[in-house]
DNA sequence: CTATGGCACGGATT
DNA sequence: AATCCGTGCCATAG
């Protein structure tokens, strides 16, 4: 999905502004950040002041959350403040003349971008574009759909081009990128792992997955150790060590649920919000300190210079008169823009914390249901703010995983989380069927069907395969 | 025959 | 208007 940069289309016509200032809300910080730097360097009207100010009373802040309005109380409250990444935006002087431009947008660091970069500098100039082209055939699991006779065709390139730039992006992080399918990703990642897993291991692994992979996804281990003739604690072990390693669709791992080895990945871009965790004293209540990262550092007004010396320009310089105060205005609606959204952002995420905190404290599973909808209304906005603000955001945690932070937004989860526990509970393996049964004494009514879908989706077997050590499945 | 997975169709949500 | 989700029907495996 290509980025949208909104253009320099802010003419003053003051209600068409409106509009454009909800649009504000929906860029991500990044990109906000852009446009902004892109303002200030060709709006003398707009200014940036290296300051901080707490938004909510108005003091100055030199860092982290404003010591009197969002002070530390133990009543276990969470401290939600913004904040600003100092990476961007250097704002003074020749550098900044330099940046007006020849000024690239960051945008954020898509999965594509990330791989892009790694090899890049193994790239020819005639292999860029393939590279490019490849990247954005992945699906959304990171696998490739086409064939790369295909891709040659198309691009009109040597196919042993187009293949040798493939092999560099599937041994990119993550690993297993573009390949074909889940077989190939596998066994490229097995490839990566060779100092980490000794030979045998590797080599019976990559039999299971080459030979037997359809009965792997069935965990019919007993069957794999027939067919290969090999001992079937052996095969236990390899069937082991390719659920905890090794990952069918690379490109999920990073969103992954928490069972996928994420954690050991680096990010692919850094979160809009960050929650961590203060421990005051001893004594338990820790306070959630949620950083909201606003674009640049410092507080946008209008420049007070600028405003004064319009008062003195006499009448006959209208033309100049007229542009300065076109300036003046769109600067105005800017800053504007501006707070109101961080405003937003800030009480969205207050809400948002309050409402799950459980689920960033102790994470899945304590995720509590909740609809767009009821958060516009308690918030008193249009549910679209809400879905802009939350569109394209990301979120850390304390635990350092980085979500979107849709993920806050579940209306069925709660349903989800009843069918874990009554499968972990129950001791006979219970089918689709008794689970239903099982829910609707519950209270919660839902098909056979639907609790199949979230077996599915938990990645729990189906009941006649999930016997004593049901391990983790492979096949989400 | 029973338990599941696949496809696809409304209906709700965004 | 676009997307997501629950569900019903049907094919398939055991």
């Amino acid at each position: 999905m290509l980025r949208h940069h909104i253009s320099h289309e802010l003419r003053p016509q003051t209600t068409a502004h409106l509009a454009q200032t909800m649009a504000f809300l929906q860029l991500n910080t990044l990109e906000l950040e852009n446009t902004l730097i892109n303002e200030l360097n060709q709006n003398p009207a707009l200014e940036l002041v290296e300051e901080r100010r707490c938004p909510t009373c108005g003091k100055k802040l030199s860092q982290g959350p404003c010591p009197t309005c969002a002070r530390l109380t133990d009543d276990g409250a969470p401290v939600i403040y913004l904040s600003t990444r100092q990476s961007f935006g250097s704002h003074d002087g020749a550098a900044e003349e330099d940046r007006a431009d020849s000024y690239e947008p960051h945008t954020r660091e898509s999965l594509e971008e990330f791989i892009l970069k790694q090899i890049a500098a193994d790239l020819t100039r005639e292999e860029r574009p393939i590279a490019a082209y490849i990247l954005l055939q992945l699906d959304e699991d990171g696998l490739l759909t086409e064939e790369t006779v295909e891709i040659a065709a198309y691009l009109r390139a040597p196919l042993a081009t187009v293949e040798r730039v493939l092999g560099l992006i599937q041994h990119a992080e993550p690993v297993g990128v573009g390949a074909r399918g889940p077989i190939e990703s596998l066994l490229i990642q097995i490839e990566a792992l060779k100092g980490t897993a000794s030979e045998n291991l590797r080599n019976l692994a990559r039999a299971i997955i080459v030979d037997a992979f359809d009965l792997l996804a069935r965990n019919d281990l007993r069957q794999i150790a027939r067919q290969l003739r090999s001992p079937l604690a052996t095969v236990e072990l390899a069937a082991r060590f390719i659920q905890r390693n090794l990952t069918p669709y690379p490109g999920r791992a990073y969103w992954g649920d928490g069972k996928t080895p994420s954690e050991d990945l680096p990010a692919y871009h850094e979160a809009d919000v960050n929650i961590t965790l203060q421990r005051r004293g001893t004594e338990t209540p820790a306070t959630l300190m949620v950083e909201i990262f606003t674009p640049l550092a410092g507080t946008l007004r209008v420049n007070p210079t600028l405003r004064a010396a319009m008062q003195e320009l006499t009448d006959q310089d209208a033309g100049k008169q007229e542009k300065w105060a076109q300036a003046v205005e769109r600067a105005t609606l800017i800053t504007k823009c501006v707070q109101q959204r961080n405003h937003t952002m800030r009480r969205l995420m207050e809400i948002l914390v309050n409402h799950q905190k459980d689920f960033i404290l102790n994470g899945d599973g304590s995720l509590k249901p909740l609809t767009r909808s009821v958060v516009a209304k308690t918030l008193g906005v249009h549910e679209s703010t809400i879905s802009r603000a939350v569109a394209s955001k990301t979120i850390a945690l304390p635990s350092g995983r980085i979500v979107p932070l849709s993920k806050f937004f579940d209306r069925s989860l709660s349903v989800r989380d009843r069918v874990r526990q009554i499968i972990e509970a129950e001791p006979r393996p219970m089918t689709d069927d008794e689970i239903a049964d099982a829910l609707s004494r519950d209270g919660i009514d839902v098909a056979r069907r639907t609790v199949a879908k979230y077996r599915n989706m938990l990645g729990i077997l189906p009941a006649n395969l999930r016997h004593r050590p049901a391990g983790v499945p492979v096949v989400a």
